[in-house]
DNA sequence: TTCCTGAAGTCAACATGGTTGACATGAGGA
DNA sequence: TCCTCATGTCAACCATGTTGACTTCAGGAA
């Protein structure tokens, strides 16, 4: 966590704008940072990090979902969950268990200190939103919303 | 590049929402997606990567940058920096010269494919950002732009 | 002039998170 | 019984980042 390098790294006042969405293109990589940033921070503190935190967010919302399922959301290999996923069931932040009739895939729930830290690191994140959309009104955020959800759906 | 998991990872309409402020975190996070999905495929193609494309992002707006300044507005070591930038070099998208004055620092520049492969490759994320902006009009582009100055801000 | 300092740059070792490939295990259906 | 398929694991590899320890060299101080 290079603590320095990310004010100098926020407001590159100094690139020059060669194409008129350049200034969008930048606003994209930096909110991005904006709001991640202090969440990452909670989480390393935790000594975990973005993968651990995708997973707690995914089974949080979705309780006694199968790995196949996760790694699918995920858009990542079993092998990449593997690790990450293992962390967290030594650390007893997930609980695994089979269900009796379903025997074949294990299913997967957050367990208290699980849910906290999930929510933590998450509301870092909304209260960036929160605030950016306060600043600017409910307009504002629904407008914002419109824009991403077109960005989100080019593919 | 697993093809096959961006789609499902794109649209993941079956995660609850926790909180009202979960719809908008995951917006931003694939809309990050969507936006550098199509450039990272073509510096895939190239054998470049992110941050090769950030390097030549930045010279490209700032021509005859020191790698000091370069290692500041891109917010990580001179260590790191240093193999995406010796592989620019030797692919010749870039040059470093030493100015003959200011002897202590090499100042880096595009070569004409350095600059067509910046160029095409930020055309590809302008392109998305243009499509969205052009589905909302310009008060949302403006109102777009808004939030995520304010989301950047947070720092 | 010589010497020292400090910025710039490089090299080595390491951590992390991803990839593929190969294979083991074990439940459940044909 | 046997095959299939989800799960789990191991190994090798790659890319990107980190820190620490160097080298190099310009330019000021002694």
């Amino acid at each position: 966590m290079a603590k320095t390098s990310q004010a100098a790294g926020l407001h590159p006042a100094s690139l020059a704008k060669l194409h008129d969405l350049d200034a969008a293109l930048e606003l994209m990589y930096y909110g991005w940072r904006g709001m991640t940033l202090e969440a990452d921070a909670y989480l390393a503190k935790q000594g975990l990090s973005r993968p651990h935190h995708r997973i707690l967010y995914v089974v949080a919302r979705r309780p006694d979902i199968a790995i196949g399922s996760l790694i699918e959301i995920l858009g990542i290999s079993k092998q990449a969950l593997n690790r990450p996923l293992n962390l967290l069931l030594e650390r007893k932040l997930l609980t695994s268990k089979r269900s009796p009739e379903q025997h074949r895939s294990k299913l997967l729930r957050l367990t208290a200190a699980g849910q906290r830290i999930e929510q933590r690191a998450s509301d870092h994140e909304r209260k960036v939103l929160r605030e950016a959309f306060d600043r600017v009104g409910a307009t504002g955020a629904a407008a914002w919303m419109g824009v991403m959800e077109a960005i989100a759906d080019t593919n």
